[in-house]
DNA sequence: GCCGGACGTTACCGGTCGGTAACATCAGCG
DNA sequence: CGCTGATGTTACCGACCGGTAACGTCCGGC
């Protein structure tokens, strides 16, 4: 597979010895091994893929060992578990935000998700975690699976009453056609670079929104 | 990992000793060792992903082993490359077919598209293998990489250029949305089941294509 | 002060992986 | 026939992986 340097775990295991991985006040406030593991295994899981990096690898990234590790987590399975729990949390809280912002017009909420999703395509070559550990973990039983599926579900359920409160007639069908958008965007920049189709995102589904925005309920 | 076991690879390792793999004539012309072994890694790669599944599983399951592989293939990368060239070629000669098929009228050629590509979505549940390569192998070097890059940026020359044909003022951005779409749907078929938004590749796409219609070049 | 729990350290285990060496076998072909 | 090249077979290597055992350390609370 390539010879697997550690070029980018170094600039990734930037939790110095002693130091902390927050910015915060002083230093005794160091945050807890858990902690520490489950943000670093996120980032290198992401960065790496799952099937791509070790255990020992994340404990030593986090500043810590794979003894401290297994007593937090009873095996890599949950730890990735554990991690996709908090990619769907930070989703959920990123959508909660915007929810708060624009809640007076659902449109303009609908145009600010597509221009906030955009920013993560743009910025972030890896795409959606989520997805990724769909295409990666096979095992038809594996726990990540299911729990995948239930994001991806709840995340459609909102996107649906969001088009729905927006006006739009066809609401679930604009739904799942940005849906669609924004997962390819997030892969299509994974495997075509950065001039790839996802560049064309918010103009794609801008011109998807208008044309459903035509006929109201 | 959870546990793997055989009852994948026993479906598909459908190579009885001393049978082809190919319906042919008589039983003397079993396929070449090589082909078999493209063969069976393309569609093991495809089931279980290229870091899933591991070179001497690929030899047994092509009825043959480890070092006849090692013999017409320098290590693992090399071989998941010519995987992912068969892979490029197929759906190169699909699309001469489409095209031979739908030469004289575009619109309809691109509506036929779109309804070849549906069948893929629906039927299989693993996306497209070039775009699921790219999520697993993360490695920045990897000969694949490039490849699929390659790849990709064709194929969406050939949507452009189709869409072009077809009258389309703004070919580009709609060849775009389509490949998103496409994309989308691929990989929220992995990520969300059949009821995921997949299932709306069709309706999405037609209407992307109406909308684009209405302002001909 | 002391005790207990969380954490660090080292070493180890069995299994799998990618890859190689050496040798036997077999088919085709002169 | 005998040669040759492609294939099959077995055994092996070092590296890595997920996971565990045993023991030492340290810190906070009673």
């Amino acid at each position: 597979m390539v010879d697997k340097t550690s070029a980018v775990l170094d600039k990734v295991s930037a939790i110095p010895p002693g130091a902390d991985n927050v910015a915060c006040c002083g230093s005794p406030a160091r945050s807890k091994p858990r902690d520490r593991i489950v943000t670093t295994a996120r980032e290198l899981f992401h960065q790496q893929g799952f099937r791509g990096v070790g255990v020992e690898t994340i404990a030593e990234a986090a500043g810590t060992n794979k003894m401290t590790l297994y007593r937090h987590f009873g095996s890599k399975d949950e730890l990735i578990v554990e991690c996709l729990r908090g990619v769907a949390a930070d989703a959920e809280a990123l959508w909660r935000d915007l929810a708060l912002v624009h809640h007076a017009d659902p449109k303009a909420h609908l145009l600010a998700w597509v221009r906030e999703k955009a920013d993560y395509v743009l910025n972030d070559c890896r795409g959606c975690t989520l997805a990724n550990a769909a295409v990666e973990i096979t095992e038809a039983d594996h726990p990540a699976r299911r729990f995948i599926e239930e994001c991806k579900s709840a995340y459609r359920a909102r996107l649906v009453d969001l088009c729905a409160a927006a006006g739009v007639a066809e609401a679930e069908l604009l739904a799942d056609a940005l849906s669609l958008l924004l997962e390819g965007a997030r892969v299509s920049r994974q495997s075509g670079g950065v001039e790839s189709p996802s560049a064309k995102f918010i103009r794609t589904a801008d011109a998807m929104i208008t044309a459903f925005a035509a006929n109201k309920a």
